[in-house]
DNA sequence: ATATATATAGCGAAAAAGGGTGATTCTTAA
DNA sequence: TTAAGAATCACCCTTTTTCGCTATATATAT
């Protein structure tokens, strides 16, 4: 028996909701509420394994309310359903720490797939929505598919690693045993093959290209 | 009509695929492969919309082979089929370019079904390897959730931006129509409330925290 | 054998950054 | 109304960095 708490502001749709989890052997409705007024309490007064949960409700919004809850009752899982496609609120619902995220137009046994699903561990998701989260995932990885071949030797690689942890060049030299001036030369070297002029753009340029 | 090309070393499951795929209306299986012998060449005598890949295929493997298709057929979608759970294959597929991924214990119907999703521009997914994409994605963002709250303020932030992206304390003065002099108390106190004393440390900090 | 890359090192000058102290103005919160 | 925080600017002084030029030893590859 899978306990099941719905939020959900149209009335309409949150009645069904309820009749039909009720309705179905092995799914419970424990309650079904128009806004996250009183989230934590209703919660905790009526448990539950699996929160269905609109995105676009009045007063706190469904990531607002999934954050919450997770920081709350990090075992409940959270089913976002929405109309939304965008992003934003992909990315911002995977970030709240959402189990699953489907489209509103998902049948009704569609959803009760989808609350098994999640239930066993699995993050069901509508497969146009997980072609978003594809592309979100692979444009956060762009920096180390860009990695340009700066063909810096192992010594300058030392050397910018020590830079990038915040070294002066003094400190540099004696983590290398190599004198002050032998710094000098290999980040002289070093700023000519990325380019750059300054210990800041250097740091910047290695971090965000994965160079360290 | 969706033509469809199989890698899969199994004789067996390549030939049900085959099968399956030309006794159902609105797919064909233009080819069907053990390996990835002559890949590129059979996928141009043989035009196709998208691929079913085995991962696990003697000689070239099937990430491997999702690179080469999606460089030289980006239009090409491919479905990964495996048994493989890693999060190491998933991953790899993903920046590889697969557009969807799946478990090999799914239905005959699943595969159509995967196949029309792919083709029409969505992600199949197991519910579990959802569930792992989230998780991966997740983890790739964990700086953003540990991101300290320095409590730098909206000038401040500008100054480390500017700082960040490599320039000097005159050019971020001329940048804010401010004076070195004010420049230069910004970043005292930046570097107070970051708890450093240099750029590169203060650089490195900020892009690593995402602060800016 | 000779050219190239690497790691090392030094000197000197100019530019930039870092640290201390103090002060003014303006806004906002107690 | 007073205190606190934010943003601004100035002066002084030290340390660090950056850049140009030079130079040697070693190894590697042509």
């Amino acid at each position: 028996m899978i306990n099941v708490t719905v939020f959900e502001d149209n009335k309409h749709l949150r009645e069904t909701f309820e009749l039909i989890l009720n309705l179905n052997e092995g799914f419970s409705c424990v309650g079904a509420w128009p806004d996250c007024s009183d989230l934590l309490e209703n919660l905790l007064r009526n448990p539950c394994d699996v929160v269905l949960m609109d995105i676009e409700m009045p007063g706190m919004n469904g990531i607002e309310a999934t954050k919450l809850i997770k920081t709350h009752f990090p075992n409940i899982h959270v089913l976002i359903q929405t109309v939304f496609f965008e992003d934003d609120f992909i990315f911002n619902a995977i970030c709240a720490g959402a189990s699953g995220y489907i489209l509103k137009s998902t049948t009704p046994d569609g959803y009760l797939e989808a609350i098994t699903e999640v239930q066993s561990g699995g993050s069901p998701m509508t497969p146009g929505i997980a072609r978003r989260v594809l592309q979100l995932f692979k444009a956060n990885l762009q920096p180390i598919d860009n990695a340009i071949e700066y063909n810096l030797t192992n010594q300058e690689k030392k050397v910018l690693q020590l830079l990038v942890e915040g070294n002066s060049y003094k400190m540099i030299a004696s983590e290398l045993f190599v004198s002050f001036d032998t710094v000098k030369s290999h980040i002289r070297n070093i700023y000519a093959k990325l380019h750059v002029n300054s210990g800041t753009e250097a740091v910047s340029l290695a971090i965000k290209n994965k160079l360290v």
